[in-house]
DNA sequence: TTTGACGTTTACGTTAACGTCACAGTCAGT
DNA sequence: ACTGACTGTGACGTTAACGTAAACGTCAAA
C-alpha cells in the first residue's frame, strides 16, 4: 500500500551506487526495513528518500556525512520540551551561520567571476572586429599585461 | 623592496600549518622563489598570496585542488589571442554555471532552516507562556507528530 | 532448470588532503 | 659556543567516502 523503494531505485533516481547507499546506512543516515526471504533486501520509505536527498543536498554544499547526519537527524530530532526546543535552535542558528558565511564566498566568487567574463568578452568581440578588418584573428595584444590573478581579492 | 612573505607568515594569515602550504606546492598552486643560504627557504610573493587566497575560498565551496588549480590557471593563463579568450571564456561560463547551481541548493536550504527557525521560536514561547502559568517547563505536546523530515523537500 | 538480473555480506583497495614524526641545516640572541 | 626558533626534506600514518572484487542467495522468465 504505502510508497516504497528498492535500494536501486534510489540509485537510480540519485545517480549513486547501490554501495553508496548501503554506505550510508552505515553512517546512520538511512534504516530502511528489511523484506524477502529472512528479510535480506532493504526496503525505503520515503522517509529514507527524503533523508537522502538532504544528505546529498547537504554534501554537495561541502558538508561531510556526519556533519549532514547531525542535522538531518535534528530534524527528526524530538523537539517536546522547552529545552529541546531550544537545543534545536541553537543547532539550526549554527548551521545557518555557515550557511550565510557559505553565501558570501559564493556571491564574491559569482561577482569575480561575471566581471572577468564580462571583460574577455568585450575583447573577444574587439578582436573579432579587428580579425575582420586586417585578415586572420592573429594577436590582440592591448595596452594590458596585468594578470588577474595578481590582484586584490576577498 | 617588494613584499613578500615567510611561509609562516601565510600560515599565520590563513590558519594553516606550513606543511599544507608545502602541500599546495606539491600540488601546482604555489610556487614560491628561494632565499637565503643556497636558496633553501621559500619566499612568497603578493602574487602566491592571492593564489593561496583563491584557494582556500575554493575549497570553502567544496572545489578540491585540482578543480581550484585549474581555474586558478586560468585566471592567470595567457589571453592574448581570441583561440585563447574563447577558451577562458568557456572555462568562466562552466564554473559560473556550476556556482549558480550550488546557489540554488544554498538558498534552499537557507530556507528551510529559516523556517524551521521560525516555527520552533514561536513554540518555544508559547511553551514559555504555558510555563509561566501552571508551573515547570513540562511537555508542550501539541497536535503536531508529523516529522519535519518526511515532507517534501527540493 | 538454467540463466540473468538483482540483492546480500565481507573485506581489501583507493584517492585526497593533509598530520606526524624523524632528522638536519640556519640564524639571531646570550 | 650553545640554545631556541624557524626552516627544510623525506617518508610513513590517517580519515573520509566510497570502489571493487569475491562468493553467495533468490526469483521471474525462457
Amino acid at each position: 500500500m504505502a510508497i516504497t523503494y528498492s535500494i536501486s531505485d534510489l540509485a537510480q533516481e540519485f545517480d549513486l551506487t547501490t554501495r553508496a547507499i548501503r554506505f550510508y546506512e552505515d553512517m546512520g543516515l538511512l534504516q530502511p526495513q528489511r523484506a524477502g526471504t529472512g528479510g535480506r533486501s532493504r526496503v525505503y520509505t520515503p522517509r529514507d528518500r527524503t533523508r537522502l536527498k538532504l544528505t546529498l543536498r547537504a554534501k554537495r554544499l561541502g558538508l561531510s556525512l556526519v556533519e549532514a547526519k547531525e542535522i538531518i537527524d535534528s530534524y527528526d530530532s524530538p523537539r517536546d520540551t522547552a529545552p529541546q526546543l531550544r537545543k534545536f535552535l541553537v543547532v539550526l542558528t549554527d548551521h545557518r551561520v555557515k550557511l550565510e558565511a557559505q553565501l558570501l564566498d559564493l556571491q564574491a566568487n559569482l561577482d569575480e567571476i561575471r566581471s572577468h567574463e564580462k571583460e574577455a568578452k568585450a575583447l573577444l568581440t574587439k578582436a573579432e572586429k579587428t580579425s575582420r578588418s586586417d585578415g586572420a584573428g592573429k594577436a590582440l595584444n592591448p595596452a594590458r599585461k596585468k594578470h588577474l590573478v595578481s590582484n586584490e581579492v576577498s
